[in-house]
RNA sequence: GCCCCCAUCGUCUAGAGGCCUAGGACGCCACCCUUUCAAGGUGGAGAUCAGGGGUUCGAAUCCCCUUGGGGGCACCA
């Protein structure tokens, strides 16, 4: 037995009590990047691994060799551990060489295992060998769908004798194996739905589970590494419902133990079907990219078919994995609003310290640098200061760029329309300019701060009988080339007296050539 | 086609028979704050709890049916 879970949550009704350690695992596929609903099931078993006391196992699943790659591995294991989901079991372990007690955790690398269990299983002819080839089976479904009946394998060689092996054989035949689905109904208890039932009829037949090229099928090595994993739990989406009794008809046929099983509403795209990649960004990389941090990520996809129960919403993953309890959660699939996401991430991204933002925010200038969208990498020290000016104004990381831009490149795109404020003219605007640039002129190097330049250029626009936010506008646009900056006063200082300076100059100069060639206004 | 699951504001959800003339959040709309943009504050619109039958003194909450939606049915995972 693990660590005293069992004592620290006696309350836990979904803890089994007595029985079993709690073991979970989360089952990914190195058939494509980390997706965003992979992300939420492997949040959901860490949360009841972590509320349990029970352990968190990441296996991968890499049989599908057409599709799998390392590429694809790197990617989840590191989308996982940037979630800050560390596992206890599995690849990648800072241990070294992935092992666990229960390892190795890469399918591919189990093969042994599946096929001595295979042999176990055609031994006791729970399973057999099918001869039959992709085109006949596939003929055979198209006539099923034809007569408009469900596809299904009809069984023809569930029976074969000795000889007809050996013609199949003779003609180059290399055989699968099926397990043979008996007759009956498969009852079990959903965590999340309560009694499921379905009639063995309406699996389709007997199952696959090796290939005839001999690398064994997902429906048994999950039943396999889960029962040898010593899984007591199995937390997975709601797309695996309809498979479950084939896993449960498996587990009885190797004569393991079930673990309970809880299927989790599906993540839905704007039209409510399964979340893919077609209709909806899917890649957990994606959001990164964007700006999109940890705690507002986990904190949203917890959400997203979980609840506290109670109207607490903004919750650290060790908080959530304090509440957490798999019956508060919901059973109708949840369509991923990315615009509460990103509310949510800007209320983390407002809760990080300053020294902690700059560390974040560094990737994104970067990238800002290497786009050639700014001309140099500010300073730790520099950036620190800039902290309060942005961290209220970004809903993502990556917005990092269009709020402090012109403070590291020396030339800004001046669109001389927006010199204008709406309530001036053309010549209104470039008495402004004049005026301001003498007036911010006046003030000294050793001056230069907010309120120093704040109270003379109120005094400038009132003396000339000008709204202020008029004035302010003009400048604002003159010395950043945009209409939505920080404040303006805190803007001039960080971009300092000489380029102030200099930016007036220019915009007042393009602004008088606009003049001269556009004719009255 | 067959099987399974689901159903509260546009979206995420609270609600486990009376506390609900259904609460919160995102988004939206006003107003306040304000030099812009945000943030923040206040207020508002927004759900006959899919529809219909029951059960009950009483139902969003329990049961049944209908409708709608979704998922599954591979030598993919």
């Amino acid at each position: 037995m693990r660590a005293g879970s069992g004592l620290a949550n006696p309350g836990v009704a979904d803890s089994p009590g007595d029985g079993p350690a709690v073991r979970v695992r989360i089952a990914p596929s190195p058939t494509g990047p980390l997706h965003i609903g992979t992300a939420r099931t492997a949040l959901f078993n860490y949360l009841f691994a972590r509320r349990t006391g029970g352990t968190f196992i990441l296996r991968l699943e890499d049989t599908d060799l057409e599709r799998s790659t390392p590429a694809y591995e790197k990617d989840i294991l590191e989308g996982l551990r940037w979630l800050g989901l560390g596992w206890d079991e599995g690849p990648g372990l800072p241990g070294e060489l992935d092992r666990g007690p229960y390892g190795p955790y890469r399918q591919m690398e189990r093969l042994a295992r599946y096929a001595s269990i295979s042999a176990g299983l055609l031994a006791d002819d729970k399973a057999y060998y099918c001869y039959c080839t992709a085109a006949e089976l596939d003929a055979e479904r198209k006539r099923l769908e034809a007569a408009r009946l469900a596809p299904r394998y009809s069984g023809r060689c569930a029976h074969l004798s000795a000889a007809e092996r050996a013609a199949f054989e003779a003609e180059g035949r290399r055989p699968a194996i099926r397990f043979r689905i008996e007759p009956g109904s498969v009852v079990f208890d959903d965590l999340v739905r309560g009694r499921v039932q379905i009639d063995a009829s309406a699996l389709g037949g007997d199952l696959v589970i090796v290939r005839a090229g001999g690398t064994p099928l997902y429906h048994f090595c999950v039943v396999v590494d889960d029962a040898a994993m010593k899984i007591s739990h199995v937390i997975r989406g709601e797309d695996h419902l309809s498979n479950t009794p084939k896993h449960i008809l498996l587990f009885r046929a190797l004569g393991e133990a079930e673990p309970r099983f809880a299927h989790l509403p599906l993540i839905l795209n704007p039209d409510r079907t399964k979340m893919s990649k077609r209709k909806s960004q899917t890649a957990v990389d994606d959001y990164i990219g964007e700006g999109f941090i940890r705690e507002g990520m986990v904190n949203y996809l917890a959400l997203l078919g979980w609840s506290t129960g109670s109207e607490e919403e903004i919750l650290g993953i060790d908080e959530i994995a304090a509440r957490f309890s798999l019956e508060h959660i919901q059973k109708g699939g949840a369509v991923f609003d990315r615009e509460r996401l990103e509310w949510l991430n800007g209320q983390w991204i407002r809760r990080l310290s300053p020294t902690e933002l700059v560390d974040r925010l560094r990737p994104f200038l970067q990238e800002e640098a290497d786009g050639a969208r700014i001309d140099r990498l500010p300073a730790d020290s520099e950036l620190e200061l800039l902290m309060p000016l942005v961290q209220e104004r970004l809903p993502v990381l990556g917005a990092i760029g269009d709020l402090v831009d012109f403070l590291f490149s020396e030339h800004i795109d001046l669109d001389p329309a927006q010199l204008v404020p709406k309530r001036w003219d053309r010549a209104t605007a470039l008495d402004g300019l004049g005026y301001a640039r003498v007036t911010i002129g006046e003030v000294a190097q050793a001056d230069f701060e907010p309120d120093q330049l704040e109270a003379p250029l109120r005094a400038l626009a009132e003396a000339r009988g000008w709204k202020a936010g008029d004035l302010f506008m003009t400048i604002r646009v003159a010395v950043t080339g945009r209409t939505a900056t920080p404040p303006l006063f805190q803007t001039l200082v960080a971009l300092g007296r000489e380029r102030v300076l200099g930016r007036l100059d220019s915009a007042i100069v393009l602004l008088a050539a606009g003049a001269r060639e556009g004719g009255q206004e």
